[in-house]
DNA sequence: AAGTGGTCTAGACCACCAT
DNA sequence: TGGTGGTCTAGACCACTTA
């Protein structure tokens, strides 16, 4: 490498020490862009500590600095002895980030998911506000996915999920159903979609004619209900999904704070 | 300070170089020890990061990657020029750390709690294992407080609270109700009882008599409940808390993951 | 043996806060 | 002005992985 090739790779990921932002949080806008773009992509290995400090110019430790916060939200993984890594969706222990249903004496079962039908539609005002689509309502294209989770074969929860056509082109059921991953590792590896963000919204009501059939619950049977929207990087919501579950032999769990 | 005071005052508390546990997190151990036994209470301001790192005979950057972690988890609270101080559950910013609903239009307001009785008990089965209290059960004395959270005067939250009489000597009604605090302040302040961590398990059911009664719902009326168990530090179970929620006009709202 | 992340140090300068 | 936490560096040694 001749030095004018060297200043000219060096000048595009040199940050700015003087500004008032500091290195680790400039650098750490570096990588949500390497990430963003694809330049890194699930499962890939980052380049090594050192290689990132040499190529930003700051010290290693900024360089940690900056990596730790995404180990801590689990968007990139460390191993020891071979390097940083951006987070898969379909390794097991991500299997769980954003699945709470937990059977009542407390034992984790991985559920199996049943896609009942993949249809596209346009985007009602809910959808649009929640997906930040402008509201030329008719005009956005989604896709509405049916779910059945079953734990043990039993159905536990039933979801209706929407996701932007225009992020999701050539989405079918049948893709879904023969790639036999979960849906979020699917966005993740054929859509390059990485969720990482979640809210989920919870309430109890009466099933629906839907859940109520699947459960085989009677009328008037109540159901815990949730409605989440899911984030990529940058807060861009790309997944809304309404369920209904079924809380009679399984519950939501959540854990809170430290563990000392 | 002569050679021998040094010596006797190092020995105190001199960790462990050559132990196979890293030294920060022997040193968190040691922030837990000083925070469990009231040597550091809350809203009070630990030594500083310096003194620390002379007193236990590590690097500084030793010292933060100990207390970076309680702080992550708002057990502790860096304040830049002023020193670090133990978390308060009073302030403004903590009350909402485990408190969750929200109004349908996403709205946050602060809850008024009404505590309706205390009352002395023995425990059952359930919340001798939920307490880990042995299952000697007749012996161990609880009390059981029924509060009712309202927002904006409106009944949203009512609960059935256990919490060990071991623990909260003396604990009544006249006295939480003219402390004017929330009761995980209580806790803090008034009986030394800080609580770190929950589990929190969720389903929907039809409303109990008393639920139905407090929000004024019809019969069979579907609600969101709420079974949690709170822990204060090295993973001991102080309060289980019993409670059901109306979901017509608010929700329980969770956020999950990466702020990027 | 070489390369990686994991831990740790000593010290620097800055921004903020009290006095 | 002096003390605190906030940021950053350069370099050391260790543990682990792969070759």
């Amino acid at each position: 490498m001749d030095s004018t090739e060297r200043t000219i790779q060096k000048a595009g990921y040199r940050l700015d020490p003087t500004a008032s932002d500091p290195l680790y949080k400039q650098l750490r806008r570096e990588i949500v862009k390497s990430l963003t773009r694809g330049e890194w992509n699930p499962g890939d290995k980052l380049p090594s500590e050192s290689e990132l400090a040499r190529r930003y110019q700051v010290g290693i430790s900024t360089v940690r600095s900056a990596i730790g916060e995404f180990v801590a939200t689990k968007v990139l993984t460390r191993r020891q002895g071979k390097g940083t890594f951006v987070s898969l969706h379909n390794e097991q222990r991500y299997n769980y980030q954003f699945f709470h249903i937990v059977r009542n004496d407390g034992a984790k079962e991985l559920p199996r998911s049943e896609i009942v039908s993949v249809r596209r539609a346009t985007a009602d005002e809910e959808i649009c506000d929640l997906l930040r689509l402008p509201r030329r309502a008719r005009l956005h294209g989604i896709f509405r996915i049916q779910q059945i989770l079953r734990v043990s074969e039993i159905p536990i929860v039933v979801s209706d999920i929407v996701i932007p056509e225009a992020l999701f082109q050539g989405m079918t059921g049948k893709a879904i159903r023969s790639s036999g991953e979960a849906l979020y590792a699917i966005y993740q590896r054929h859509f390059g979609v990485n969720i990482i963000r979640t809210w989920t919204e919870l309430s109890g009501v009466i099933a629906n004619a839907r859940a109520a059939r699947t459960f085989g619950l009677p009328k008037n049977a109540p159901l815990l209900q949730s409605r989440r929207v899911a984030f990529t990087f940058d807060d861009l919501p790309v997944e809304v999904r309404f369920s209904q579950i079924d809380t009679r032999n399984y519950h939501f769990r959540l854990v809170e704070g430290h563990g000392t």
